[in-house]
DNA sequence: AGACGTTTAATTGTCTGACAAATGAAAATT
DNA sequence: AATTTTCATTTGTCAGACAATTAAACGTCT
């Protein structure tokens, strides 16, 4: 394992390439004790800190686990499917977030992705999905419940939705866009109305999944995205309207 | 910004996360300067060493950037759409590899999202990106071409199809979907016949898009789809037939 | 011999103090 | 007024030390 020692960026950032590398290619495989800290130090002809640095980088990309005591040391860490939808979920939001992505813009891509999602789902569902759907549409229809508890009922029914399709590289792909659109979505209030009418909808599409009708489903999950679209531009005709009166 | 002083993890990652949180809920906009690392270590009661740790590991997600001199420090970073590419792309990766995903599990979950773009690619694509299909395509049929190259191209040709829906949310979420597939689809041996084949329905596809076609779009996609899953159930087959000989 | 506590060595986690390198602002000089 | 020099601030790196953790090696008692 070599580092460049003609650029100027950081060494432990050098560092954490290089390992980063070895792991990408295969060379350290999963479960592979790396050397010590003092071993790497060495290696590396630099200081223990140096060394740390470049360990927390890669432990903060879930690369890497650390344990103490006499067995202890870094280990190659196997990237499970769980870990990384929380990193998938936390760059989608700050990507919406600071790029001033519109709800238009974010709607548009979710509800393309799932459409995708939707002729799998059909055909694959278990009890338990469906189960699943059933009781977070029940949910959105008690009474009481606050607009936020009403959009994380909505997020519970999208993921069982897109799980149900048995594809774990599609779940991971589209937990970033199902949940980054979760905060975008807290700028509506739901009003009975349209409460009413997002759980009906719900309902048609639940119900096109447990006949195993992908075209159904996919009808009413395009009806869903342009109802979405339409509350969203309510929201901010009304904001509009405020702001020039 | 607090940190909870009962958790056993380690202080960098309790810092990392009280500065993590509070620039996901907006607290510290973007560009705004963190305190200086030792102002962090007092505010924190911890040293200089363990808040350097911490940064490193928001460094590592991209969240902030660091500069020297006197008027330097760590700066909450705008985190851009190409940043994240990088990062996407190298999480699918190691998921593909580290998981034992099949070549049908991950083909699917590609086609799948892939379809899902082809309706906005057909109707907002612009000159650039057909151009840039057509150019992809024209070098697929280079003779002398490695199988690598090959790939290579393909993956630019799909990703202009992706790019020309116009939304930078979907060509995030594709960019890892697409990209992390190259190194499965470098084990298939392409043969001219294969090749042939690949490059014609890559034509169909340029064609209906032009045409602004989102049925035969669908329809050719879903056919390239299913001929790179036969392709490598061949290769499978092949092997499988050698180790039993 | 076997079960059970004790010591010990290895390793990460954290701290202290120090110096180098970069960099912009202020001060001095022409 | 323009330019150069100095300086204070901040990150990058290093060395050495000690604490906390952990499993294995060792010893002791039954």
């Amino acid at each position: 394992m070599k580092i460049d020692t003609t650029t100027s960026t950081d060494l432990s950032q050098q560092i954490a390439k290089a390992i980063r590398d070895a792991i990408i290619s295969g060379a350290l495989p999963v479960d592979e004790r790396l050397p010590s800290e003092a071993e790497l130090a060495d290696q590396f002809s630099v200081s223990r800190p140096t060394v740390r640095e470049a360990l927390k980088r890669l432990a903060a990309q879930s690369l890497i686990r650390t344990q103490r005591g006499a067995t202890g040391g870094a280990f190659v860490n196997r990237l499970r499917f769980e870990d990384a939808y929380g990193q998938q979920i936390t760059t989608s939001t700050l990507l919406l977030s600071m790029n001033d992505v519109s709800f238009a813009t974010a709607c548009e891509a979710r509800y393309a992705l799932e459409r995708a999602c939707a002729p799998l789902s059909a055909t694959r569902r278990s009890a338990d999905h469906l189960a699943t759907m059933r009781a977070e549409i029940h949910r959105q229809g008690q009474p009481g419940l606050t607009d936020e508890a009403f959009c994380a009922s909505d997020v519970a029914f999208h993921r069982a939705l897109v799980d149900a399709a048995g594809n774990p590289v599609l779940s991971y792909q589209l937990a970033g866009a199902v949940e980054a659109m979760q905060p975008l979505m807290n700028m509506i209030t739901f009003t009975a109305r349209s409460r009413e009418m997002i759980i009906g909808l719900h309902g048609d599409i639940a119900d096109a999944i447990t006949a195993q009708d992908a075209e159904k489903a996919d009808m009413h999950l395009a009806a869903l995205a342009s109802y979405t679209q339409q509350l969203a531009q309510d929201v901010i005709a009304k904001r509009n309207a405020r702001h020039n009166a």
